[in-house]
DNA sequence: TAAAAATACTCCATAGGTATTTTAT
DNA sequence: ATAAAATACCTATGGAGTATTTTTA
C-alpha cells in the first residue's frame, strides 16, 4: 500500500468507472486497473464490485475509503507546514539583514 | 513523498545514522542515502543535519517526523481493520452453512 | 585510521503505456 | 453495437545493489 495507489483508489471509489478515474489521476485506464488489482492482491481482497453495471465499493473498501483520506490529508498538511516553516525561516533570515544593516 | 520514504526517514531519525537505519530497513547504506536525499529534494529542505558528529534531524525534520508517524499508523490500522474484516465475513460465512445444513 | 556518509555505476523489477480482447448492456 | 474493464505485451524509469571515494572524529 502507497500513496498513489490510493489516490487511485479514492478516484475510482469517486468516479465509479476507471475510465473516468484514470484521467483524473493522469493515467491510462489499464494502468489503473492493475494499479487496483495489486491493492486488491496485497490487502487480500476486493475493493470494488464490477459485476453489475458500474463499479461500486465493497465493504473493505468503504473501510479503506476513510483511511486513504485521512493519510492523504496527512501528507498534504505535512507538505504544506514544511513548505511554510520554510517561508518563516526566509522572512527571518531578512528581517535579521535589515537589522545589521541599520546598525 | 511515500510511505516507505517515510519509514526510511523515521529509521534515520531513531537510529541516528544511516549505517544503522539502513540494516533496520533492510536496506544498504547508499540505498538509504538516496532515499532520504530524494525526499529533501522533493520538499526543498534538508531533514538532517550530518555536519557534526551524528545525524541530527533539522526542525522541518521535527515536523515531518510527527506526521510520518500519523500516516504510517493509519496504514496499519486500516491493514488491520480490513483484514479483521475479511475474519468477520468468513465466521458469517461458516455460521450460515451451519445454519443451512441444520434446516 | 577507522568509522560512517557520499558518490559513481550497474542492473533489474515494475509501473505505466499501446494494442487488443472480453464482457455486458 | 458500444462502452468499459480485463488481458497481453513491451519499454523505460528509478530503486536498490556493489564498489569506491570522501569525510570527520
Amino acid at each position: 500500500m502507497d500513496l498513489v495507489q490510493l489516490e487511485h483508489f479514492l478516484a475510482v471509489a469517486d468516479e465509479r468507472t476507471f475510465t473516468r478515474a484514470a484521467e483524473r489521476v493522469f493515467r491510462t485506464q489499464p494502468a489503473l486497473s492493475q494499479s487496483i488489482k495489486k491493492l486488491e492482491t496485497e490487502l487480500g481482497t476486493p475493493l470494488f464490485v464490477r459485476d453489475n453495471g458500474d463499479v461500486s465499493v465493497t465493504e473493505a473498501g468503504r473501510l479503506l475509503r476513510d483511511y486513504a483520506l485521512r493519510m492523504l490529508k496527512l501528507r498534504d498538511e505535512a507538505t504544506r507546514s514544511i513548505a511554510q516553516l520554510q517561508n518563516l525561516e526566509i522572512g527571518t533570515l531578512t528581517i535579521a539583514a535589515h537589522e545589521s544593516a541599520g546598525l
